[in-house]
DNA sequence: TCTGGGGTCCTAGGACCC
DNA sequence: TCTGGGGTCCTAGGACCC
């Protein structure tokens, strides 16, 4: 087995295909994540069809490889796709964040054993990008299969590793390798310039990282179809069609040229929110409130958790439209409002007074309303964390209640306190009906069966 | 009846200044 | 009658990601 140290060999990278020596990133990424925690403490779902559902339990986000091959499709709504899925026994969950966020965090923990705690920069719940400059050019695809077995030993998640000279590529790599399971090992290495132009003819342009659907059904007026093709164009012509230097950079990255650097964790977050679709449709002004009310509470802990104040509070509402002739569906309008706040703040009750009067603003009486969100942002270092001179009095003691709330919130279950501005009848929750147990963050939840 | 939630970055264009 | 040009800052909106 590679040890930590196996890696960190300072001797030249020798036999680099480019010219001069260059380093190499891989994109660790699970494999259907939240179906592989379910799995996890469900042995018996092992090779059994599996999904999970999106909140609400509105659509299906995750798929085991066997719920894929029976047809069903990412993001299908739940209740067209539940007669399909009961016949075929395919066993259901809603999703469990807090089970997945723990998991993802073992994740990323045993990666950081593996190479350089810098040299890891998680990019998602399920994705890690990881510099491997350290690990001499001969011994990357050992280097990436002992990634993958190491980290499904450890947590019980498979991972595909994609290796490549850039970050594009490794995402190129890592989808390839993903898409043939049996062959692949779920390790794929491009290093050199004929692997890099094989896999980028066997990649459709809307399958590129940074190529989403606007610019796919763009490219494909020009007639690009493949990641070749899109490689082979020159980057003035990029840089004027595919969205500025975004378009520049994705360019190079497909030539082979790093212009994404690994990144800092980014543990400050420049806006917070909340947003949920309701459970059914609301009408009255007062639950759109209770519901603004309680998303503005899960920002402000938010907020708390990462020692921010935010300046500005924005709320969003979204009315339920009508389909039009021949469309099946339609997204309302957003309709949205905004304030400045005198003072940046963490405190609930002051955040939450500030949302609810946005109400009134984008309220309309007799509409019907399906979704609404809080927003948070201008975030600043909160001033009223230590108790702090300059500000009256209450003004920390309301930052010490904020404390003791969040720890029993986090300590018991979610919302045990909650300010009454909330409601309690919340006839607008979001369903969420076939959740599994909280395995590994509630002491009353922890599996008994495995 | 029922179609997720939470982020980031970039650009264009307006306001303002000298 | 004629009314510049360049810089900066801000915001809304568009695009993307998982």
């Amino acid at each position: 087995m590679l040890t930590k140290n196996s890696y960190i060999k300072t001797q030249p990278v020798t036999g680099y295909p480019f010219g001069r020596r260059r380093g190499f990133y891989a994109i660790v990424d699970c494999n259907s994540f939240y179906c592989s925690c379910e799995r996890v403490f469900r042995p018996d779902l092992k090779e059994q069809p599996v999904i999970v559902l999106s909140n609400n339990d509105g659509c299906v986000i995750s798929m085991s490889d066997e719920a894929k091959k029976l047809g069903i499709t990412m993001t299908v709504p739940y209740f067209q796709a539940k007669p399909f899925i009961e016949k075929h026994k395919v066993e259901t969950f809603s999703s469990n964040y807090n089970l997945y966020g723990d998991m993802s965090w073992r994740v990323m923990e045993t990666l950081k054993t593996i190479v350089e705690e810098d040299n890891v920069e998680v990019y998602s719940v399920d994705e890690a990008f990881l510099d491997l400059k350290d690990i001499p050019h001969e011994q990357l695809y050992e280097a990436a299969l002992q990634i993958r077995y190491t980290v499904e030993q450890w947590t019980g998640v498979a991972v595909s590793v994609g290796v490549a000279p850039t970050k594009v590529l490794s995402k190129v790599a890592n989808r390839l390798c993903k898409k043939d399971k049996g062959v692949s090992n779920c390790v794929m290495v491009i290093d050199t310039p004929e692997k890099i132009n094989d896999a980028l003819c066997r990649t459709k342009v809307g399958d590129i990282w940074g190529v989403g659907h606007q610019y796919a059904e763009k490219l494909k007026r020009f007639g690009i179809d493949d990641a070749y093709q899109l490689r082979c164009m020159n980057e003035e012509w990029a840089r004027k069609n595919l969205g500025g230097v975004t378009g520049l950079r994705l360019i190079k990255e497909l030539k082979g040229e790093p212009v994404m650097q690994m990144e800092d964790e980014l543990d400050e977050k420049k806006m917070i929110a909340t947003t949920r679709m309701f459970g059914a449709p609301v009408k009255t002004i007062k639950d759109i409130k209770e519901a603004i009310a309680t998303y503005t509470s899960r920002c402000a802990e938010k907020l708390r958790r990462q020692q921010s104040a935010a300046s500005v509070v924005s709320i969003f509402v979204v009315p339920k439209v009508a389909p039009k002739d021949g469309e099946r569906f339609r997204h309302g309008p957003t309709i949205s409002a905004y304030t400045v706040l005198p003072h940046a703040t963490s405190l609930t009750h002051e955040l939450i007074k500030a949302a609810v009067k946005l109400v009134d603003e984008v309220y309309k009486d007799g509409s019907l309303y399906k979704k609404a969100g809080v927003t948070v942002s201008g975030l600043v270092p909160d001033e009223s964390i230590q108790g702090n001179l300059f500000v009256p009095e209450s003004r920390n003691n309301h930052r010490m209640l904020m404390g003791m709330i969040d720890n029993i919130n986090f300590s018991m279950r979610d919302d045990a306190l909650k300010f009454a501005a909330s409601g309690t009848e919340r006839n607008w929750k979001m369903r969420q009906e076939l959740r599994s147990p909280r395995y590994t963050s509630r002491w009353d939840e922890l599996c008994e069966t495995v």
